[in-house]
DNA sequence: AATCTTTTTGAAAGCGCTCCCATAGCTGAA
DNA sequence: TTCAGCTATGGGAGCGCTTTCAAAAAGATT
């Protein structure tokens, strides 16, 4: 089934078929009728492959992120396909579950594809990479990792403050104990939270501070640190998370050790994934705007018309820090 | 940056170049370091567009989806990405939000794709585009929808025996006064839920059923629900939802509301999404097997050589009861 | 050294589309 | 009637690859 086999039930040229099909150049509205109703007969659909090849376009973009199963990842691709929609876009993910091998392997996938642009949503980007994508011609763009790169575009959120607000918050609250709970620390933009939280406590109250790293993002991780933290005889009145999901998992292990939240431990999260209002109790957070994260990234990778393709440039985020049930005043003497 | 690129940096032809990148053919072991050398240091990627016209052939396998967002898709999508990188295939999902609208578009632009194979995990198939698929040439897998027909398989879990020891749990714990929780309601696969959930309320406690339906499949629907179950007067015993991801609001607006689950309120998902664990009370569900399922999909789409392509079929999957802490006694009077 | 194999390579024809360029209708003015 | 000036169409090259077919190169055999 292809375009010629439409041009001849048409009675016309495949030339006049691809005019009607793309609505551009000159078509009399009764050929157009005729051409969309052998179309429509056939049940044809254009071959992609054939069009990206011949037009040299592609309107389709593509997106690796690091865990598809984070809600935080999802909700940037949610908001991305979205707006990409809009604009008659569409977008693949590719999803490394943090394996750098699995990583080359989507990039490389994508670069066969020849998308219109490329959004790397990944913590395990290294520097090799970098170089690989901005040799690449097409518009990149990488969240928060990495240095500045010419064409690629880099969008920060900041974490640090983050981190440091939220510190400060429960320094506040009386907490002096604090854990920090994280999943591949070697990471880029994950070693930026702990080492901002490790910073804090220096600051605010020095030798008194615990770091877990485990090897899973999700609920499950999550429970697995609460229990490193017990095991080692630790017992903070403060658990800081580096994001949400794994805060889920935090929450519910701390209660089957017979701990409350936040009566005898008080816990944060990262993100402000939705199922963060969901927990019981509601979880404290730090609000990271994917929505706007998702449109910046098509805005980036598809420029309007007119306005010049920038050659690089960086955007920085503020995280805003929700406070909900999870936290209280710390009770412990 | 293409094959003639390549091949003139390595002084061979393109058809050697291509021999060498697919591994096919004879060529001389000196021929391939020249030619292989050239790729990486032209850091050239075939063009994957060109390569399918050409070869007629394609490594990728297309999946729509209702609800991304909901882990249980999350999870196919997952498994039978798992599978197909394991054979080296790769898979691009589309998600509809169950919007008919979407549906369409999404098939249309995966027709465009010519991918090696297409699972449809869908609660809002139309007979109409089941007709179309079966008419476009490649295999069809749907889930849990429609009629069987020719050239298209179907997995079916059997979604009506889950639900009936679900109500048959419940009511041997001397629950009466049950509700159902879901969304969507018009829809195959979900009705049938529902169905099962009525017909066993008229088989067991005649007269005392509550149906809710709401517009999301998300946590937020779920609160929403019970919220409306509430405002009618109605003050179930159980409250059983037609997934876990609902069940996650069903259970934090039941505790916003005075009630204690399951002391006053038992609740009960489907699909044992790995929040059921992690929810406070974790969640009695009933097993759905998203592993077996995505590895199920790969094979049928995917048929190893040798085995003939069978031309349609029809495999049935058994949900199995996982009671957790969200069940118990019923202590109403 | 001549001939026959066998291995290794290249030339070129598509794959299904887009898009440039040329040609064919048509309209109305001269 | 003729021709400029349009508007509508068709022809065909080319996108980057795979694959067949044939030819060249290299060994093997006598």
């Amino acid at each position: 089934m292809n375009l010629e086999d439409v041009a001849k039930r048409a009675k016309v040229s495949t030339a006049t078929v691809s005019r009607v099909l793309n609505d551009v150049g000159l078509v009399k509205s009764s050929t157009r009728a005729r051409v969309l109703k052998a179309v429509r007969e056939l049940n044809y659909h254009p071959n992609l492959h054939a069009r990206t090849l011949a037009g040299g376009k592609n309107r389709t973009l593509g997106m690796v992120v690091s865990n598809l199963e984070n809600p935080f990842f999802l909700d940037i691709f949610r908001a991305l396909e979205a707006e990409a929609h809009r604009h008659k876009y569409e977008v693949v993910v590719a999803n490394t579950d943090y394996r750098p091998q699995r990583l080359l392997a989507s990039v490389h996938n994508m670069m066969g594809r020849r998308p219109a642009g490329l959004a790397m949503i990944v913590s395990e980007m290294e520097p090799s990479l970098m170089d690989e994508l901005a040799g690449a011609n097409i518009p990149v763009v990488v969240y928060d990792v990495g240095a500045t790169k010419p064409n690629i575009t880099n969008i920060r959120v900041n974490y640090g403050k983050g981190m440091e607000k939220m510190a400060r918050y429960l320094h506040d609250l009386g907490h002096r104990r604090m854990a920090f709970v994280g999943h591949h620390t070697s990471l880029g933009p994950l070693s930026v939270r702990k080492k901002s939280f490790v910073d804090m406590m220096a600051a605010l109250t020095p030798e008194i501070e615990f770091t877990t790293m485990v090897e899973t993002d999700s609920p499950a991780g999550g429970r697995q640190a609460v229990r490193r933290i017990l095991a080692s005889g630790f017992r903070p009145t403060a658990v800081m998370c580096v994001n949400d999901y794994m805060a889920i998992g935090v929450l519910r292990e701390l209660r089957d050790q017979g701990l409350s939240v936040p009566g005898d431990v008080s816990v944060t999260g990262f993100d402000n994934i939705s199922l963060a209002e969901f927990t019981i109790p509601t979880l404290t957070t730090a609000h990271i705007p994917r929505e706007k994260i998702g449109k910046l990234i098509f805005e980036t990778l598809v420029p309007e018309q007119g306005r010049g393709t920038e050659t690089s440039q960086e955007i920085l985020i503020d995280p805003v820090l929700m406070v909900r049930e999870s936290t209280g005043p710390c009770k412990a003497n």
